[in-house]
DNA sequence: GTGAAAGCGCTAACAA
DNA sequence: TTGTTAGCGCTTTCAC
């Protein structure tokens, strides 16, 4: 030992891997039409710290890879078929089949790995950290009935995405389940561009019935649309109440504080650390687990 | 190599690294006082993308470390010693001698490293990407003296960073220069924080002589500003023009748009990463090389 | 050119 | 308990 401490000697991480077989090392994966973009969101930026704090405080490092859609999984295989990674957590952002090929590929490795989002395709045997979109926007939309709402408008997000689709589906249910059901003149969008949501929103202005709320699909989408009202003079929320969903951090300092669906993005990014450590750490295979973070509504000025 | 595709053979990377002494890993550490913050900042996630990008590109991986300021040194020096890393791309966002320690460390272990945004002590010489806050902010604030305002407030950024220091200087010269000179009581804050942004602008409209341009630290801090403005009715840029800093995605799409001073960030994390590359395939020591990338007032609609 | 062998720095198994 | 040794899977050197 203090030979150790005169010398500064650190032992070779790579000596010790080759022999121990372990790595200390966890690879984060990121599928999406963009991979690169694993950092910019800051969705998926709250997911990242989650995960990385985790795994720095049991002293595991933290590879970032980005696999965008559609790209040769050539170089995939090499990092996974080097015995870089001791585990992997992957955040799947679109769903099958565009994700199954990567799935695949982790699966034919036995490399412990954990999905963020979405479960993947069960056959594979992944655990998985996701949570409800479906069920929050039912409840958010849920929520704008009780305020005695009856023409409610939603912003689309891309389709491509499931997340997207669960948030529709929410709203649809909600409006379904003894509202005053769907009118597709007010469901508009399809992409995540603000841009888009003004135009939405202007369109909605224009109709003869016109909505008294909207809930759109994420906050970024809400806070576009909530520029729009504003420039026009309708006033949040007395003229139109508008909730988001993901309550990035803008969403509660900004004017009219924004009412939200709330994703702990750094509580599902640390659960993934854990469950993949965990399995790491088990002696055997337990059983696939499935766990569903619960969303909260944030409830604050603009709704 | 019929036999390699025929087996799935990959060489294993511990081998590899340990008889040749390469990784293929770049660490990424970022050195800040909140240094879990590494994702969560748009500002940090451009310049992590583009070293990402470029990293993977050249079929390097990248392994995230964030290192608080303060925290213990001691697995740090671990992992420069373990081997891992080849090279080092490091974002000091404090400035010495709080990143001073982490420098000595990396410069003992004559791994190849480039600093971003501050260049590090000089004594280390290791090479550097940074960008000249303080001219930027002279001529952003000179912008609006060109455009006819006599008093113009600055919000203030954080003073424990370099960044938010050298941007009050740059306005503290522009109103030097030839200008109406500075008066203290339009210079106001002293975080990041929104809610410090809307507290001097309050103060500002206060004022017997308000001012009627404000150059704003950050864009989060312009951001509320205009919000603050917008809630009290003042025009924007009538009646109070805003530049801000840093050019945040939604600088860009927001009403009305903001004017305020690009950072290339994609492109200076490349440029971190081009760097550390060069360095490695470099037969000779280089001597450092400091970059400066150039910065951008972008004109749009607040001022 | 092609092939054999040494050894990178550890860990785990085994012997003393 | 303490000490010795084989070998993880490569790359590089050296002999052929």
């Amino acid at each position: 030992m203090k030979a150790i401490e005169e010398l500064g000697y650190y032992p070779n991480a790579f000596a010790r891997g080759l022999r121990a077989r372990r790595t200390n090392t966890i690879g984060f994966v990121v599928s999406d039409y963009k991979a690169l973009n694993v950092f910019v969101s800051p969705y998926s930026a709250g997911i990242l710290t989650g995960t990385l704090g985790h795994l720095k405080a049991n002293g595991y490092y933290m590879l970032v890879y980005p696999m965008p859609v559609g790209e040769d999984l050539a170089e995939f295989d090499a990092l996974l078929g080097s015995g870089r990674l001791d585990g992997i957590v992957v955040r799947l952002v679109p769903d099958a089949p565009a994700t199954d090929a990567l799935l695949d590929r982790i699966a034919a490795t036995h490399i412990p790995c954990v999905c963020i989002e979405q479960p993947g395709a069960a056959r594979f045997g992944f655990s998985a950290i996701t949570y409800d979109d479906r069920r929050a926007a039912c409840e958010a939309t849920k929520y704008l009935l009780a305020q005695g709402h009856r023409r409610i408008g939603h912003l689309l997000g891309d389709q491509r995405y499931p997340t997207a689709r669960n948030r529709l589906e929410g709203y649809q249910r909600a409006l379904a389940d003894g509202g005053p059901g769907v009118d597709e003149v007010l469901v508009s969008g399809g992409d995540w561009l603000p841009s888009t949501a003004r135009a939405s929103v202007a369109q909605f202005l224009s109709l003869a019935e016109r909505p008294t709320a909207i809930f759109a699909a994420s906050d970024s989408l809400a806070i576009a649309a909530i520029e729009e009202l504003q420039s026009r003079h309708v006033r949040i929320p007395e003229d139109m109440a508008v909730i988001g969903f993901d309550d990035i951090e803008m969403a509660s300092w900004m004017e009219p504080a924004l009412t939200t669906v709330r994703i702990p993005l750094y509580d599902i990014g640390q659960r993934a650390a854990e469950q993949v450590l965990e399995i790491l750490q088990a002696e055997t295979r337990e059983p696939a687990r499935l766990e569903t973070v619960p969303l909260e509504l944030m409830i604050r000025k603009s709704a």
